[in-house]
Formats: C-alpha cells, sequence, structure tokens
DNA sequence: CTTAATTAGTTTCATATGTAACTATTTATC
DNA sequence: GATAAATAGTTACATATGAAACTAATTAAG
C-alpha cells in the first residue's frame, strides 16, 4: 500500500504573493489616507489626475490603460474628479464616442501641489534604498510581472 | 516677482506605490482566480486556511495577525469556512472569548491539495529569478516594508 | 466583591467595487 | 448606403469591504 505524499510546508508569511500584497497594501494605505485627507482624492482619482496632467486630452480608454484600471473605475473617477471640478470633459471631433479630458486651473493647481508630496512619499520610502538597489528591484518586480502576465503590454 | 518652481515630471508607471500595486494585484487576481475555480475559495478564506493548517487551535485574533487580516475580514472568513465545512471552532477552556480553530477532514484534505498547487504557483512565477535574485528581492522587500511601517512587528 | 476598562468576536450599515447590460457612435461588410 | 460588428463610455445590480456599534467574557481598580 503506497503512502500518501506528505503535505509540504507552506508559511504565508515567506510565500511571494501573500508577502507582495501585505507590502503593497502598506504602501498603498499610507498614500490614500495622504491624498484623501489632504485633497480628498481616492488613489482612483489620484491615479486620473496623475496621467491627465502628464497627458492633456488624453481619453478615459487610454487612462485605463496607463492606470491599470477598468473602464468602470475610469468613468467613476473621472465623474467624481468633474464633479468637484478638477476635470474637464470635451468631446472629440473626429470621434463622437471619446471625450478628451482636461485639468481645470483649479485641478492643474492641485496637481501641481500633490506631485511633489507624491514623489516625497515615493523618497521617503525609497530613502532605505541605495540606488543600486532601487535599480535593481525594479529590474526585478520587471521580471515578475514578465512572468505573471507574459502577454502585458511592453510600454 | 518670483518664479513659481516648476512641478516636477511624475510618470505614473515608474511611480513605486503604483508599480508595486499593478504588480501585486495581477498576481493576487491570478492566484485568486485559481483558488475560486478549485476549491470554491477566497483569499481570505485561502489565507485563514493555510495559517489554520499551519496553527492548528489558533484564535481569530492570532489569524488575523498572521495574515495581516482584519478581525471583520477573518470573521467572516472563518464564518464561509465553517458553512462549508472545512472549519471547526471549539471555545477555549481558559478563555471564554476565544475559539480554537481547526480544519476539519474535508477542510484538511482541501489543505492537502492545495498547498502544493500554491507552491508551485509560487515556482511558476519566481522561474525568471535565480535563486540570488529571489533573496535580493525577499531582502529589498523587507527593507521597504520597514520603511514604511517602522512600527511594523519584526516576527 | 462591584464597577470600570479591556479584549474577542459578530453584526450592522454605508460605501466601494466588479460584472453585465445598456446607449451612442463609428467602422466594416455586403 | 443599409445592416452588422466593434468601440467608448455609462448605468444598474449584486457582492465585497471597512468603520463603528454591539455582545459577551475577562481583567483591573477601588
Amino acid at each position: 500500500m503506497p503512502d500518501t505524499p506528505p503535505t509540504p510546508k507552506l508559511r504565508l508569511r515567506e510565500f511571494l504573493p501573500y508577502r507582495l500584497s501585505v507590502l503593497s497594501n502598506t504602501i498603498s494605505r499610507r498614500i490614500a489616507e495622504i491624498y484623501d485627507r489632504e485633497f480628498g482624492l481616492s488613489i482612483w482619482q489620484w491615479r486620473v489626475m496623475a496621467v491627465t496632467g502628464d497627458a492633456p486630452g488624453i481619453s478615459a480608454t487610454e487612462i485605463g490603460q496607463r492606470t491599470a484600471m477598468d473602464k468602470v473605475a475610469v468613468s467613476r473617477a473621472v465623474a467624481g474628479l468633474i464633479e468637484v471640478g478638477y476635470l474637464e470633459r470635451k468631446s472629440s471631433e473626429e470621434d463622437g464616442r471619446r471625450s478628451k479630458l482636461y485639468l481645470t486651473p483649479a485641478g492643474q493647481s492641485v496637481y501641481n501641489e500633490i506631485v511633489p508630496m507624491a514623489l516625497s512619499e515615493e523618497q521617503a520610502l525609497e530613502v532605505v534604498l541605495t540606488p543600486e538597489e532601487r535599480a535593481e528591484l525594479t529590474r526585478l518586480m520587471e521580471k515578475l510581472a514578465g512572468s505573471a502576465s507574459p502577454d502585458r503590454p511592453l510600454w
């Protein structure tokens, strides 16, 4: 009678998907708290502002591609930002389905404030790493990203 | 009249919190899909099973600490697992508030099946990294985790 | 002891999120 | 050029999640 193979050990704390998730959530929480407290923005709204500030006239679909958000999330974030007056929508001449998005002056001003804060948060986080380590981390994350979704766009 | 300082550039794709979030979500999604399809388990339920399998008799509060889940999430995951018959609750003799959790035979059997799958998913993911790179990634993530929450328990 | 403060865990309620269905417009096919 | 297929974006609905209130049991303080 054959033995049943013993169940291998798994310790959650050493399990990569778990460790990544906890780390990412810890960081996201911290940052979300700042955006919310300082500007009343959700992470999603902040992402939309970030890419719109970087590429004025961008469409909702493009925002989705650049932010890894699905179209419903983009739609909601955009609606909220228009509501509070940070974003403005113009419909595209060439394509009536599409709309082009722009920061309003108020939105631009929030953007100008939030970007340095975001960058300084990132730096505060990365301060424990040497420049070489940061580069290495990026490289390793890229490798993992490729492994996790081989069909992912290469940017 | 002083110039206003120019807004520094921020590209979301190069922003560490964003990159981490996208990577983590990509991986979590993939794995969640497997647990759900194969065993009808959510990520949270799987985490509870993982630590209960590793430490039978554990309490809900301890599960929360080990899985980075809040007590509401633990409570719900445990309730669901008891419902489907994978987990059993005994109340503690010493402390009437506390309850001790155990995998049922059915739960143990799912556990025995799921652990190898989880480990092999992890390996499939990490296959693009050399052992040295894996160690380095762990080290860098630990550093970041310490930076992100300096008060975090040291395990 | 008796009362207050703490802790374990659950329930409630309000909000966030994802999937699918929908509208409007554009592009492709015949 | 009419009709079908595809695309951009929104809406509706069902479920997930988090914060706060709650219950029950234990521990601390007087």
